[in-house]
DNA sequence: AAATTTTTGATTTACGTACATCAGAAATGG
DNA sequence: CCATTTCTGATGTACGTAAATCAAAAATTT
């Protein structure tokens, strides 16, 4: 049987009050007694059963979410999950609150953040926006003692706790490789559509891709990369310009989002032009088009473990305690038209 | 606040050991009384408390592992899997078992399961070898009413309740699009290396592989598969005998273990010779390999993830709760020299 | 040594559920 | 309508921890 604090208590030769008030760190305990129950927790190794303790403690995290407005589907997938871990809410013993700002707006997303200065929460998760500004509000709240984590795409050289996210360099190394490897022998240029450079994740995607390429895979040339802002419309209709001007584009790579767009346009050049195109974030436009070979490699991040490690991290994080950096580390899944799920 | 058995019991008039009776499905209910605590439970959505459940109920659940023994990097990485979980067991009310049998053993896997017939287990978890008699083993134990879940290796028509694991079909084709495509306009033969067509996991991985191999790319020929029984020193000369047989061998698909003498006799034959190679799971080996170029991707099932899902399955299933199975599933991960974790 | 402050002990209630007991009520049989 | 069986209520204890209260003991100051 695993000890409990009446174990300590006993071990220590001490009340169970004074257990209690060693393990929560409340005043009113000489040094020397704090430290002979100490060394019976170790010697005991007594573990805190996190269950009981939560139940007797009765604690609710209220938590916050910032996320991005806009109709591409990645960010209608993350506005989902969130709801999703909301239903989950009252068993995990969370509150959470979804606040949506304007995508790349950095006043509105400040606005946002500040607006929780002050309050009772436990926790603060962004989709960052990469500006200095950011970085000063999020500074402010962390000041407060709030945990603060940012989502998808980081904030350089912040104060956050933690990032949620995957790594976005590696992810457009894997993007170059692919692409690359895919084209085998073929020379030609590579288009790059991205949202825009505001944001970290999409500018460290382009950083690993441009990097590989051109260490690796001489023989392509990058084109100046495509601004969408993650608009289907405007995505679409970049692409299609780049196309009819070039001949030579054999491949493509979208680090943003705006597939929708940009598969359009890939139809419409179909089949007269072959092309090798890489996309990020599975969604049932970018799943569709691998299944007819429109695309040929999807690079995905899975939302629902963003988010629920975000909830994970800011709970500890709230409570003082450490997280498994290992178990938090999101993954970069592959897709190619075999391995759906 | 989230409702108790308290509301439910104010909620349908009766009593709290009334609503108890009708929780735990005791007797001594009548059928009306029964009918109306129900639909207090679900028009006031109350949902059981797991945490303060387990806590009341100081249940443990003893786990059992079956594992198979053999010095590939795989094996000994599950088996470290499992040994952490041990190590968890304590804060999980688990008390986890490992037995270790020899690999591709039918009789020995037998025995390990027969001597847990009427013992007072939880749960069995055992990464299969594909045999009638092993089927029936396993129906015993179900006929017991005991959780039993495949790992890693399925068990085809049988009574077991789960499956851990990745699937084996899109794995082999993932592979067989990813050699094709890195080959590009190459035309050569293609050696395939298994560990024992008697699990299903290699019998599956070969058939996703051959289909998609036959399909897409033709222009690539197959050699007969050879059985290195995922040892690391029969895999090297098995293949070092291919290669020196065939001067036509472009690519390799390692789709067992053993890893570790493919590596030894690949870098034998380099740089001489250019070859594509595919290979499962990432081990200290694979991954020195594929970062110095001598294998080109690593398909990888994480065995952490897989003892852990197979440890929340079979507590579920020894409750009588569904499982989630979408969270349940394991990922087949892609790893180039890129997105190394 | 007395007065004061600080530290410790003992005890209780609570969290939400499980489980057991016993008495009393309701339903069923004859 | 009474006897019997079946159902229901009331109540208490337990799980491991948190948190509060009050009294008692020890340490510190004067």
């Amino acid at each position: 049987m695993r000890p409990t604090v009446h174990d300590i208590a006993a071990a220590a030769g001490v009340s169970l009050a004074t257990v209690d008030r060693v393990l929560n760190q409340r005043p009113g305990v000489r040094l020397v007694t704090r430290e002979k129950v100490e060394t019976a927790i170790r010697e005991i190794g007594y573990i805190r059963d996190v269950a009981a303790a939560n139940l007797a403690k009765g604690r609710i995290y209220p938590l916050v979410f910032i996320v991005p407005t806009g109709d591409n589907s990645f960010m209608h997938g993350l506005r989902s999950e969130v709801h999703h871990a909301t239903i989950r809410a009252s068993i995990e013993r969370t509150d959470i609150r979804i606040a949506e700002v304007p995508p790349f707006d950095v006043p509105a997303l400040v606005a946002a953040l500040d607006a929780f200065q002050g309050q009772d929460i436990a926790g603060v998760a962004l989709v960052a926006t990469d500006a200095p500004e950011v970085r000063a509000a999020v500074g402010r709240l962390v000041a407060e003692r709030i945990p603060v984590v940012t989502l998808v795409s980081d904030l350089t050289d912040s104060a956050r706790h933690h990032y949620a996210g995957i790594d976005n360099i590696a992810a457009g190394r894997t993007a170059a490789r692919l692409l690359g490897r895919f084209l085998g022998d073929r020379k030609g240029e590579i288009t790059v559509l991205a949202g825009s450079m505001l944001v970290r994740d999409h500018r460290e995607r382009l950083q690993g891709f441009s990097a590989v390429m051109a260490e690796e895979f001489p023989k392509l040339r990058l084109l100046p990369v495509l601004e969408g802002r993650d608009d289907p419309e405007l995505a679409g209709s970049l692409v299609s310009r780049a196309l009819s001007e070039s001949r030579d584009i054999v491949g493509i790579y979208n680090l943003g989002a705006g597939n929708r767009g940009l598969i359009a346009a890939l139809k419409a050049v179909r089949p007269e032009r072959e092309l090798t195109v890489v996309v990020h974030e599975l969604t049932q436009h970018t799943r569709a088009a691998l299944v007819d070979g429109t695309i040929d490699a999807v690079l995905n991040q899975d939302a629902g473990h963003e988010v629920r490690s975000a909830i994970r991290v800011m709970k500890a994080t709230a409570d003082g305690q450490a997280v498994i950096a290992d178990q938090e580390r999101i993954r970069l899944d592959i897709f190619l038209k075999d391995n759906l799920p």
